[in-house]
DNA sequence: GTATTCGATTCTGTATACAGTTTGGCGCAC
DNA sequence: GTGCGCCAAACTGTATACAGAATCGAATAC
């Protein structure tokens, strides 16, 4: 989950914030959710200076936003913002294939499929968790195997986003459709056909934006929800 | 210079982050040279807790790196690091012409124009560090004119970090030849030729990259400068 | 003359304290 | 019964204090 560069040490500031993106993406903490600066010092053992330190780095993920002398919020990204992250992910996974047909070696072509099969088997088992991990992380692969760790960090950074979005937009998605489009794009990786390959990575992004439930009425609804609970 | 959401209001933290990512883009502060947080403290007239969120901001913004118990330092980009930089560029604003050459409107055209009269102007007049801005600027213009906010922040980090590995590994290019480059753009954008567009966008960025002294020898030999001064 | 070790100083990492603002509720007026 | 205003509690923003690590220099041994 860490987005530190590999030789980074691992801080007790990087220890909360990876506990609070966990606890974000896996739906544990709701959007909108207020994260109280003592409460978490209190749970984490530590002092509200280090909490800080993570509510900081996590509102640059866009995760949570500060709002000023009122605190910290779980993000509730607005349609709007949610268009625009999965325009831009369209826009990258289409160019990666690019590198990817040129440099994806045999051997991660193997890594992929394994993944595929792990995929199926969540799926088959109905391990709901594990194979919404699996389907983010088949795209962590894909960027990590162009090589390119910028890009790397930044398909990071556009995961946890869209978990967050998708965890908002209760979205319709198949997996096993999911992750049959995948098979099909690692399929024309391995023949090396480009425009198959960046044909399919876009189209793939494009359904799972359709999937989610993007009408505007639908945050709104999850704020009022909130009260209630 | 302020990379903040819009409505994000102006903090006295994102304050000394400007000013010193001004001071890095504007070659103020030397790659490598230590930030020690009680100094920035007193020439910001603030406490050191305030100093040190900047810099953990700047952190995430790799325009320095955090070394554990050690401080702060103004990042020393690798030739490695660099040249991912410039290959997610290279992608990022290929498909960014996709989008522009649908999107874009006759008065953006216009406005694309005005920037490039200025760019024109700057070198003409000798204007160094104006025409460096605009230079890059050029490349924001175009990132906010796809309307896709979160994309234009993507653009925003990588321009810094171009500028970091620009003043690091000193570039041979010529102004006037980069500005061409940009009224090609800007043309084939008016004429909306997708391939021609995305081609030249393409081959602009590469040509940026190739200018560069990427021998591995030149950060070791700024770091020996460092010493002498 | 060179290298090494020990000690003082400086700086980072974290906790704590304090001031100013927001928030929620109670009471009062109408 | 409803709406407005004021007060107390809670929380954020910033400064300060303290402990531990790293750095630099001097003194000593070789």
């Amino acid at each position: 989950m860490s987005r530190a560069t590999p030789g980074t040490t691992q801080t007790t500031t990087q220890r909360i914030v990876d506990s609070i993106t966990a606890a974000i993406v896996e739906r544990r903490l709701m959007p909108g959710t207020k994260l109280a600066e003592q409460r978490l010092a209190d749970i984490f053992s530590v002092s509200r200076t280090v909490v800080r330190q993570a509510l900081n780095q996590l509102s640059r993920d866009r995760l949570i936003t500060l709002e000023p002398a009122r605190g910290a919020f779980v993000a509730t990204p607005s349609v709007e913002e949610a268009h625009q992250v999965f325009e831009l992910r369209q826009l990258l996974e289409g160019a990666m294939m690019r590198l990817l047909v040129e440099r994806i070696t045999t051997a991660q072509i193997a890594e992929l499929r394994a993944h595929l099969k792990a995929e199926q088997e969540a799926i088959a088992l109905n391990h709901v968790a594990e194979r919404t991990r699996l389907l983010a992380h088949f795209h962590s692969l894909l960027a990590r195997m162009t090589g390119n760790q910028v890009l790397e960090e930044l398909q990071a950074d556009l995961l946890s986003r869209s978990s967050l979005i998708s965890l908002m937009y209760q979205s319709s998605q198949s997996a096993a459709e999911s992750s049959a489009e995948h098979k099909a794009i690692v399929d024309a990786l391995e023949r090396r056909q480009l425009k198959v390959a960046v044909e399919l990575a876009e189209s793939h992004i494009e359904q799972v934006e359709r999937n989610l439930r993007l009408d505007p009425r639908a945050p709104d609804l999850a704020e009022a929800l909130k009260e209630h609970v």
